[in-house]
DNA sequence: CCGATTATATTGCATATGCAAGTGGGCGCA
DNA sequence: TGCGCCCACTTGCATATGCAATATAATCGG
């Protein structure tokens, strides 16, 4: 083949598959699909100052009380080094505060300050709002379906 | 009730509201999930110094062989501002090269370059094993489910 | 008890993402 | 025609995210 054709060629088929994979790509889906619901969730928590993703920390960490970063990012699953950075975020508000691990000085504890309690509370009933909206936008049965498999695939990830 | 009672009271409410919250949030599943998949794409991307999200915007132009950045933006649900950077990588590497719209000036048209289409067809197989262990991940059921609710809630959002 | 290995966290670097603001080109209507 | 408004992008700023490398602490074998 000479060279101009074969450019073509190259062109056409890259055209061919990327329609292809354009409709089935599950990574494309569950990207957008975060986009999108993250945007919901944005909203109404924004008069707050607090993102949605700090409050997905939050909740881990106020679900255990106090609990290692490792623990934490771990539960969210979440690179540790991702985690560091979101939790000095949440230290520079004083909505959360480091101790050490009497059991490793590795280790550090995290738990909610009462300034980060006092705003957590507050943010749920906002939160409920952005939950009933991704709801809808799921469609009821969608929701429910989307959570039973996120649940069964994230747990199943780690051993 | 008196000041140190209220302080305890806010955290075991704070507490009890985590742990629901945790068990329902879709945010967070979602978040979750596009994390964990996301290295499951950039694994066997890596050796071609492709990122997933890039390949994912080389697709939706690729798919079109030539198109307008918001055009490109409205299909996969994209911020203009976004796309805007993700483009300029793609640019550095000349992936994609951008040529005036002769239909109007301010808009842009971007399409793969010939190293571009190489390097496209070279990832597909690889994209292909990825999609292939995301598959495994959510379960056979679970993908479906999931590729059927995404397709419904995306094409749902914009009018 | 020491040295090699492992575990916990942080930091440097690069990309991903969105909002707000800015630039400059179309476009309708008085 | 020209002014005001809308549209397509880009840029500044801040957060989100991960990999690789680093510092420090624990732990395990000998």
């Amino acid at each position: 083949m000479a060279a101009p054709k074969k450019r073509r060629d190259l062109r056409e088929q890259a055209q061919r598959t990327a329609r292809q994979t354009a409709g089935e790509c599950l990574l494309f889906r569950v990207r957008a699909l975060s986009r999108t619901l993250t945007s919901l969730y944005e909203e109404p928590l924004r008069p707050l100052g607090l993102k949605p993703t700090q409050m997905n920390v939050m909740t881990a960490i106020a679900a255990r009380g106090e609990a290692r970063l490792s623990e934490v990012a771990d539960m969210i699953a979440l690179e540790p080094s991702s985690l560091s950075r979101i939790v000095d975020v949440l230290r520079r508000n004083e909505w959360v505060e480091m101790l050490p691990d009497p059991a490793d000085e590795r280790a550090r504890l995290v738990r909610l300050t009462d300034a980060g309690a006092a705003l957590y509370n507050e943010a749920i009933p906002l939160w409920r709002k952005a939950q009933a909206r991704a709801r809808e936008a799921l469609g009821p049965d969608g929701a429910e379906a989307f959570k039973t498999l996120a649940d069964q695939s994230l747990s199943r990830r780690a051993p």
